[in-house]
DNA sequence: ACTGTTTTTTAGCTTTGGCTAATTCTAAAT
DNA sequence: ATTTAGAATTAGCCAAAGCTAAAAAACAGT
């Protein structure tokens, strides 16, 4: 009853499949490499699960140039990707875990749970919209918030922006933003962007100014404020 | 850090084995039917994973007569006894589930979770040492409490007595007990057990009297009550 | 257009954990 | 002491997912 949309449970294993290539899912179709790479698993494992899955009706797939997925993929996908953010919700906000244990826990839970776990800890979470790296929460229908933020480095000189969220895989970055209070829901006011050596000049709410280099700025990402003053 | 005695992860099955093993743990060897039916599993597939346990020293198997759990085995299963208990507790105290549901998704998280998120989880809890039925949470260490407490119908007339735990499958009679404020921690005066229709009269701490017949009494388990008064 | 590197696929094997059917053993009843 | 019903085991099979090694296709550079 809680149970929404019932398709039979895919096993485990075509989940991860399904979210790596949805993941690096951008532009086109994902190819054999990346998606081996990003399970740590053989090509070759690859390449038989692109068949089965294309069986499933889960991918697009032409031999030799890769998956894309379908509707019901992507469908799919974004389930999974609902049940990690709200799972890593909740171990960050109500665990105690810190960012670097929250990714693998959740990636073991989310296979485990049902839909109704799923939505029964959105209603514990207060449906949040948002996790708490800033990423959109994607909603039951398979619907997800539509991407307009850019990083720190594409921002323009003298708006006011807010932290969506923050993308970075290396913890000393992240811990040195957090430390810094930057962190996602922060409003800031962009004072300079500088081609020439990609550093970002920002002030927070307090009129701090914080100068953000290279791979600082690219991981921050920023969307226009809307309300002035 | 936070996940103890890091034994390498059997393999999910493995643990439904041992836990399966566990529970109709009593006396003795558990039987291959046994077993078998308690998993769903043919007789076969037990047969075989036995000779696996055995190997892996989980249990002790002697061909034709079962097999019963070894330390490590027990230890094992008090892990998952601990998880299972722990999570049920989450879900009905937190997640708003109820009795029906729980069993089955704690069954598939507890296969899921590491040893470190179940140990925040009891913090997240405040370290219970009963579960919402009642029965009592293995320790880390795969200490488990001595069981003491009987089925009403073993219960000494005039004698006082607490709930320790409900234990029956049957959802009405659940209902039932739930219903009459008849759950675990709840103190009661013991007036008459009758030997011969084993119908068991109580009175509760409102003065409110019950009674208790066959199928009833014998799920409603209670240990005597320490103080007087 | 060719050649060499990289990527992808295929073929064939492995492990887990199931299954059924056939067989063997145990235990209970005569 | 036999017989026989029920329980346990074995043998042989299947499917999922992984692997390695070898073959094939695609791509890039000249």
């Amino acid at each position: 009853m809680t149970d929404s949309v019932v398709s039979k449970p895919f096993s485990s294993s075509v989940g991860d499949y399904v979210k790596a290539i949805w993941d690096l899912g951008g532009t086109g179709a994902a190819s054999t490499k990346e998606v081996a790479e990003r399970l740590s698993v053989s090509p070759a494992s690859v390449s038989n699960m692109f068949v089965r899955l294309q069986e499933m009706g889960l991918v697009r797939h032409e031999r030799y140039h890769g998956a894309s997925l379908t509707d019901s993929g992507r469908v799919e996908a974004l389930r999974l990707v609902r049940r990690h953010r709200l799972i890593e919700t909740f171990l960050l906000e109500h665990l105690g875990y810190n960012r670097q244990e929250v990714h693998e826990e959740a990636e073991r839970l989310e296979h485990a749970v049902s839909d109704g776990f799923t939505e029964r800890l959105a209603e514990f979470l207060g449906h949040p919209e948002y996790d708490p790296h800033g990423e959109p929460i994607p909603a039951t229908d398979g619907t997800l918030e539509v991407e307009n933020s850019v990083p720190l480095t594409e921002a323009r000189a003298g708006t006011r922006v807010r932290i969506s969220k923050v993308r970075n895989d290396d913890a000393p970055i992240l811990d040195h933003l957090e430390d810094s209070g930057l962190v996602p829901g922060r409003p800031l006011s962009v004072l300079q962007v500088r081609e020439l050596d990609g550093v970002v000049i920002v002030e927070d709410e307090d009129g701090k100014t914080h100068a953000l280099g290279e791979p600082l700025a690219r991981s921050v990402f920023v969307r226009e404020a809307l309300g002035g003053a």
